[in-house]
RNA sequence: GCCCUGAUAGCUCAGCGGUAGAGCAACCGCUUCGUAAGCGGUAGGCCGUUGGUUCAAAUCCGACUCGGGGCACCA
């Protein structure tokens, strides 16, 4: 007797082992219909399968929310066995489901070029017409790889062997294909729907590895419904709408030109926005105890040897030539060599170096928005997300063991507040541990570690784990913010460091005396002062809130008979501490009503005659189409308050 | 760096073997108007660079440069 219990508490018996899908057959023949797999005590299950002991069951329909990775997971194969149909020779390799759809891989001499798309995508709807079973069969491990030898799948015949020897290998068959998978699968490729589309071709390594061979990666999303696949579409022209580097464009922020790849030229509204949120973060810094410094981007070669970064970091970094302006620092090794810092660490501990530091100065927290320039590949530009130059909000924590805790709460209370106070409610928190390079010896990783760990449990942080994933000289804290469209990003960052302090001398003099090495805390809030701007244009849509808007407010006339009026209402928002601009050009107010509005611009004080009179103005607010006239001091008063950055 | 894809006026884009096009912006007039485009005119291009095919190339082919989407890498 196998008694199964339902989400509904009620329980079913049955003599015999029963599929899923008599199961649900027994329930009702809606849900018959409907069921897609079976969880079993949790666990996904073909329908097909018998289910041999007592637990917990649920029938999984489409709207189960894990029904969607199993659909796309599906849909995979289905793009596999189309594309193997109508181009022979391709070899398959793998093809999951991802969190926006499913891809998979192929290896093939000729190129799939989009106009392929349409040809396959009409394929893939004949294969859900055919509605072919898809059946679950064990597999010998021999007879396996011969399959895969003798159908010139050289790829899966190699992961066939990798494969663990006490695990079950399991084939998926619908209709004369099929494929090794751990499943689980839908009973059918009928129930797969039409909801698909194929989105785009890119390369991809096998198995991850730039030294692999390259394979194709065919990219594709679904879903159960044409209305849900429609609004994904419309999603992605949203995201597309707010790329940063069109609405910079559109906006005049900043632009970037190949004679400087992967650096910024920033124009004046784009800086005041910097300046704006460099200064907001600036005053939290002072506020928090830190002090600010300042140090060089030119630094020789012998800071960076005695760091480590020359020896674990020197492929990232600009070399200069050296002082006497000979080039070949290989031919000349003993010529000084300069390198562009790519970090701030060395030369923050040269400060702490100066002049003999006591226990009693500790912790000392040195912030540097640091200019910092790495060689990245040019593949991995991406407008100011990912740039060459970059300023970090970066600072050092010069502190005791004891101390580590403590600070680390701080930083956590400052970053929290910050993210808040710029429109990020919500982030979370990675914890990424000893990578496979890295500097110090084993007992000092394990030291640095469970301090992190510890101290981050005392912040009241719960932690993500992301091995292999630290700095070289520390494990580290990743902040990963989440944005208006539900994106996420990483940005700030917390790293203990016990290794490089050492290496570049640095000590204090303890309580008993003695000298001791300083712990310290690299950590940064934005991350990057570029990619937090970046990031800001994105979340925003350019829609910046009032206090970091470069422009906050267009005055326009309406009659040019206002014009004196609209440079005295300038005059009194200049003096209030705005950023404004007044449009007295000969147009009319839908004109510059539009033209504003399309510029993001928050506030839009009409003046007309009747205003010269009154002494008022009419504000319309971004966003909004209703206008609201106030006296002007009224108004001066409202825009000052409003635009004061969050304290 | 690797795979796919693209490059035409300041911007957005059409043209895809036969004399280079549109809208917006710019400039010049007219228009003074109360909340998302008033009207008319003018000017603007080595069709990314470079080889080739052709009677003829923005258009077809190759190489290169740079942009975009991925991979790998990463703040």
């Amino acid at each position: 007797m196998i008694n199964l219990s339902l989400p509904d508490g009620s329980i079913r018996s049955f003599e015999k082992p029963v599929s899923g899908a008599e199961l649900a057959a027994s329930i009702g023949p809606g849900l018959a219909k409907s069921a897609l797999a079976v969880k079993i005590d949790g666990e996904m299950r073909d329908l097909g399968r018998p289910i041999e002991r007592d637990a917990k069951v649920s029938i999984v329909t489409s709207r189960d929310p894990d029904a969607l990775e199993l659909l796309r997971h599906d849909a995979a194969h289905v793009l596999a066995q189309a594309v193997q149909e109508l181009y022979p020779g391709t070899q398959i390799t793998f093809g999951p489901a991802t969190e926006n759809g499913f891809y998979y891989d192929f290896a093939r001499a000729e190129p799939f070029t989009p106009e392929d798309f349409d040809k396959i995508e009409k394929r893939m709807a004949e294969i859900v017409d055919r509605d072919l079973p898809i059946e679950r069969e064990v597999w010998d491990r021999a007879k396996l790889k011969k399959f895969f030898v003798d159908h010139g799948e050289s790829f899966k015949a190699e992961w066939s062997e990798e494969l663990p020897g006490n695990e079950e290998i399991t084939v998926y068959r619908q209709g004369t294909w099929q494929d090794m998978c751990k499943g689980p699968h839908l009973p059918s490729t009928g129930k797969l729907g039409k909801a698909f589309k194929l989105m785009r071709v890119s390369g991809a390594y096998w198995r991850g590895d730039a030294k692999n061979a390259q394979l194709q990666r065919i990219y594709g999303t679904i879903f159960f419904s044409d209305k849900e696949l429609k609004a994904y579409l419309t999603q992605l022209e949203e995201a597309e709408k707010r790329d940063h580097r069109r609405i910079a464009k559109e906006m005049a922020l900043f632009h970037q030109q190949e004679e400087a790849a992967g650096m910024v030229f920033w124009h004046p509204k784009g800086w005041q926005l910097w300046r704006t949120l460099e200064a907001f973060l600036r005053k939290r810094l002072d506020d928090g105890g830190y002090v600010e410094v300042k140090t060089p981007q030119l630094v020789d070669r012998r800071l960076w040897e005695a760091s480590g970064h020359w020896e674990k970091f020197r492929e990232n970094m600009y070399i200069s030539e050296n002082e006497d302006g000979l080039r070949d620092y290989i031919a000349n090794p003993a010529e000084r060599v300069f390198a562009l810092k790519p970090m701030n660490c060395p030369c923050h501990v040269q400060i702490f170096n100066q002049g003999l530091k006591s226990y009693r100065d500790l912790p000392l927290r040195l912030a540097e928005f640091g200019s910092c320039h790495r060689f990245e590949p040019a593949g991995a530009l991406h407008g100011i997300l990912r740039v060459r130059n970059f300023t970090q909000d970066d600072a050092h924590i010069f502190c005791t063991e004891k101390q580590i805790e403590a600070e680390t709460i701080k930083f956590c209370d400052l970053l929290r507040g910050i993210y808040r106070d710029l429109g990020f409610p919500d982030f979370f928190v990675k914890f990424s541990d000893r990578p496979p390079v890295r500097a110090g010896s084993d007992a000092v990783w394990d030291q640095a570690e469970s301090s992190l760990r510890d101290a981050s449990k005392a912040a009241g942080i719960d932690l993500i784990l992301n091995p292999g994933e630290g700095a070289f000289y520390g494990p580290k804290l990743e902040f990963v913010l989440r944005d208006a469209i539900g994106r996420d990003w990483q940005c700030g960052t917390l790293q203990v460091d016990f290794v490089v302090p050492g290496r570049l001398g640095a000590s204090y003099v303890g309580e008993d005396g003695a000298r001791h090495v300083p712990v310290m805390l690299h950590r940064a809030i934005f991350g990057s002062m570029e990619r937090m701007i970046g990031i800001l244009i994105e979340h925003y849509a350019g829609r910046f809130p009032l206090w970091m808007a470069p422009t906050q407010a267009v005055v326009c006339t309406i009659v040019s008979d206002a014009d004196g009026y609209a440079k005295e209402v300038e005059a009194a928002l200049v003096e209030a501490g705005l950023r404004v601009e007044t449009d007295l050009r000969n147009e009319k107010i839908n004109y510059k009503v539009r033209e504003h509005s399309l510029a993001k611009t928050p506030a839009l004080l009409a003046v007309g005659n009747r205003d010269v009179e009154a002494r008022t103005v009419s504000i319309r607010r971004l966003g909004s189409d209703k206008q609201e006239t106030l006296a002007l001091a009224d108004a001066v008063h409202r825009l000052k308050e409003e635009a004061r950055a969050p304290q």
